[in-house]
DNA sequence: TCCGGGCGTTGCGTCATGCGCAACGCGCAT
DNA sequence: ATGCGCGTTGCGCATGACGCAACGCCCGGA
């Protein structure tokens, strides 16, 4: 709604590719080059935005921060953490924690367990949200309206011959979810990998975090994976509890026994 | 320099803080509500700021989103990583990697050794840029005047008695670190705590980042720490060898993951 | 039930502000 | 030496961002 404002903050996707010296910069806005400039030049200020020996732009040390307090700062994911730790510890599997925001999905805390090297790079990274299972868990618990809309607007990659094909499917497989309760991914997002998920819900029933254990099919079949998931809900129902007793909402009607 | 941009950017760190409502963060940029209110539209269709049930707004997940891009397309960090990996593989430590950006000095990637729970907490966390051995590297490598400049306005907090005091002392420490080629920091952030680093250059000798190893001493002694200084220099080495014979930017480098 | 206050939201008239232009300085390669 | 490509600057104009005031809504108290 504010063209200046607008234009500053389309460079940061655009530098997200790659730095860009000032004119490609300009050209991709579609602006003259001292436009560019002003607004990259305040960017700057924030420091979201870093310039190169080569004077080129890249995304700047601030976005970093930024990120990290905004996670740090999601009580969910405080709460929940040391409920995936234990899990993981217990199980030796990866455990995943994952929020729904604006039509996207995303791992907001990760505890891996054999190589924690390539870790971080998964956290704040938008999951596959047609298969992905605490996608499916995020998404069943939505408004039906909304639920529609979200679905119809989707693509859906056939990322492996099992990966949900179309928005009708997608639908089914939510509606099913949501009766039952916990969901799975077996081998929809990469054909060896197969997850089991369970919801975390708020004092109002409402779903507000999903958490997954996933393991690759080379170190336990997907029936041994199932039969983790009692563990599974009960971990999650334990952090639902935690988190629903923590989270005085100023005035809430129905509060639960404690 | 655009003031309405400005603006809009202001409101980020704020809501860093935590969520805020339409009201304060109006107040607190000192604009009229409806100015705010365009402005935080503005963000949230670039998805860095997202509007809960309450209506309040808190940052957004394209936030982490960029950031996740940013860090992975340092070319520093992917060429470093296998040497981190295998030091680590090697000396059983903690290792980091670090690079200046503006007056701050922040990791931008770390192998931990036996608890990866904690881990990701770091990564693009600004370091403590008085202390920090990766940091006392990276800004000993700047020009004079630069150097000068920064270490006026820095703050040197006490963490522990054997911080650094003063501005004074601490150019004093640059000196002696750009000239040994490596430096430490023994227990001048935590009391336990102990590192080792040294620089990583570009082809044109200057430092564009520092790694480090570090361990508490109830592991091992700042002795036995400090015998791993040759082989931690040398894995510097050898990645500023790597990082400057593939220097030559790989134009359209797409780079797909997964 | 009605009323009042607090919140987000809207349309609008004004003028500050962000815009593109054109000219300049600089480094580099010819 | 010379021209080109780049980032940078100052400026006049009109666009677009501003604050105002009024509205709708929800909630809590009377």
């Amino acid at each position: 709604m504010s063209q200046t404002v607008d234009r500053a903050l389309s460079i940061l996707p655009l530098l997200a590719q790659g730095p860009a010296d000032l004119g490609q910069v300009a050209d991709r806005l579609g602006v003259h080059k001292s436009t560019a400039l002003r607004l990259l030049r305040t960017l700057h200020e924030h420091g979201l935005v870093y310039r190169q020996q080569d004077q080129r732009y890249r995304l700047g040390a601030r976005l970093f921060a930024l990120a990290q307090e905004a996670v740090e700062n999601l009580d969910v994911r405080e709460i929940a953490h040391p409920h995936l730790a234990a899990l993981n510890e217990r199980t030796g599997h990866t455990v995943h924690l994952a929020v729904h925001e604006d039509g996207e999905v995303l791992y907001i805390d990760k505890v891996e367990s054999r190589y924690p090297v390539r870790m971080y790079s998964r956290i704040g990274k938008p999951v596959a949200i047609t298969v992905a299972a605490v996608a499916k868990l995020l998404l069943a618990d939505l408004p039906e309206p909304e639920r529609r809309a979200l679905a119809a607007k989707l693509d859906y990659p056939r990322y492996t011959p099992r990966s949900t094909p179309d928005a009708a499917a997608f639908l089914q497989e939510l509606a099913t979810v949501r009766e039952q309760g916990w969901a799975t991914d077996l081998g929809g997002h990469e054909e060896s990998i197969n997850c089991v998920a369970a919801p975390i819900r708020g004092a109002d029933g409402r779903v507000v975090a999903a958490m997954s254990v996933s393991a690759p099919n080379v170190v336990v079949t997907a029936e041994e994976l199932l039969a983790l998931l009692p563990l599974v809900r009960r971990t999650a129902e334990a952090i639902s509890h935690d988190y629903s007793g923590t989270t005085p909402p100023k005035e809430a009607g129905a509060t639960d026994d404690e």
